[in-house]
RNA sequence: GGUGGGGUACCGAAGCGGUCAAACGGGGCAGACUGUAAAUCUGCUGGCUAAGCCUUCGUAGGUUCGAAUCCUACCCCCACCA
């Protein structure tokens, strides 16, 4: 199966330029893709464009990663309505930092035939001269045609908030890293969601008028979850991958809890199972759809990938005893152990001695919920528990003795929230 | 610049002197059902020392026993005209 075809098969193809799939066939491309370091961590919104680079690598070709730590300061105006926060030079560079030692989970920088390797766009953006870069880059752009472009008409007609010199002039930048990329590496090709496609095909061109290259361009489709809802947000906001900001734990279970509909798409999406493997899944899933095979296999897959073997066999401890039900039997050790990925917070044992806490303040001060008034009317509801025993008063105390081994308390709000209160 | 309309809780949108912590819809959270799914049904959705109190209806003042509702000034939006 070539590039091409394994990427129309996952669904990951949106669009290509003429040429592209010909050139891929002939022999090996460098080709690259673009991150923005806006944050110090990806998230799984950015996981198919990351995958798209993985598959690239294994068909044979070179990666390049991008980080804009350039363009970055600048801001994409594609996709956005309002001008762009700008990011200091410092933060962009330690974002930059931690996104690369997150891709190394995804691409070989090692290898010997083609290694991925990242490039900083701020090398040659925050080099060159304004005048160089008006005379050499300025001069191939039209700005007629530019103001044709859909992200930069649609801010340019809105006049509350308009648009900027500076994120006007994003599209040229990002074409210019392309030229600088075709003549630092070769690179010919540039990938990207399909937001990118202007930025892309503005890019094909300038490489054809500074460097006289044919170059080409592929986009994939932006992620979507069945119901047409953001991709990649859970209760608790984004899935990021850094295990700092969502735990291997969650991070499992977000996967877990996918929509039926949309679990088959992800797998061809986010693993690299063949189409045996998936049409096997495929029919598990839909005779047997209670067996949450298909949903088991895109998490262990994507979790291996992201948290290593100890993070996923941590996740899955975690999500056996919680969904499991009993834990009354377990011994406190083997519930720090097990509890070490759920949201945690301590309490001093004095609180929980004498009268003990009341469950309101308990839940309220441990974050599971946001008032005690919102803990009262989950009581209310039959939302809260304890131990997993549900709490049934909002009167009802927690004391030293309740704590199991009186170290520990598990508290749940419905039926997937978790959270552990070390008793200190 | 002119004329008219408007700013209400997470969002949309009612209310136009007391019965308004504010209808209704969406979203969110929880419960039931199930399979940690979807759909459906039910409850909750400002805070608290909770049958009471406190803070909220663009901002600041004023009238009134009492204002989201009336008056004044200011700020910001929208539509049409120029």
């Amino acid at each position: 199966m070539s590039l091409l075809e394994e990427y129309r098969w996952r669904g990951m193809l949106q669009d290509s330029t003429e040429g592209a799939e010909a050139a891929l066939a002939e022999g090996s491309v460098t080709a690259y893709i673009g991150f923005d370091p806006t944050a110090a961590s990806l998230h799984v919104g950015t996981l198919v464009p990351i995958m798209g680079l993985m598959h690239l690598q294994r068909a044979g070709h070179h990666p390049i990663v991008l980080v804009g730590g350039g363009t970055g300061l600048i801001g994409d105006p594609s996709g956005k309505t309002e001008e762009r926060q700008l990011l200091t030079k410092e933060k962009t560079a330690d974002n930059i930092a931690a996104i690369r030692g997150q891709l190394e989970h995804f691409l070989d920088f090692e290898g010997s035939t083609n290694p991925a390797r990242t490039v900083d766009n701020l090398d040659w953006l925050g080099e060159i001269s304004m005048v160089d870069f008006l005379r050499d880059v300025g001069k191939h752009f039209s700005v007629n045609a530019l103001l044709k472009k859909e992200s930069v008409r649609r801010r340019v007609e809105n006049e509350e908030t308009g648009i900027s010199y500076t994120e006007f002039s994003y599209a040229l930048l990002q074409a210019y890293d392309f030229v600088q990329l075709n003549e630092r590496y070769g690179c010919t090709l540039q990938m990207g969601g399909s937001d990118q496609w202007g930025n892309i095909t503005v890019g094909i061109d300038l490489v054809r008028r500074m460097r006289g290259e044919k170059a080409y361009g592929i986009t994939y489709p932006l992620m979507t979850g069945a119901g047409g809802h953001k991709f990649g947000k859970s209760e608790a906001g984004a899935v990021w991958l850094d295990p700092a900001l969502t735990s291997p734990y969650r991070f499992y279970q977000f996967w877990m809890a996918v929509d039926d509909q949309d679990v088959i798409r992800y797998i061809r999406y986010f693993t690299l199972l063949g189409p045996e493997e998936i049409s096997g899944l495929e029919s598990t899933h839909a005779e047997r759809p209670h067996e949450r095979t298909a949903h088991r296999a895109l998490a262990e897959d994507v979790t291996r990938r992201v948290h290593g073997s100890d993070g996923l066999a941590s996740a899955q401890r975690a999500t056996e005893v919680l969904f499991g039900g009993e834990i009354a039997g377990l011994r406190a050790d083997e519930i720090a152990e097990v509890f070490s990925d759920v949201p945690a917070s301590e309490m001093a044992r004095a609180g929980l001695e004498g009268d003990g806490t009341g469950v309101l303040d308990l839940f309220a001060e441990a974050g599971v919920c946001k008032s005690r008034g919102e803990a009262r009317r989950s009581i209310e509801g039959g939302g809260l528990s304890v131990n997993n025993v549900r709490v049934e008063h909002i009167e009802a105390v927690v004391r030293v003795d309740d704590a199991i081994e009186g170290r520990f308390l598990l508290l749940r709000k419905g039926k997937k929230n978790y959270h552990m209160v070390r008793v200190v």
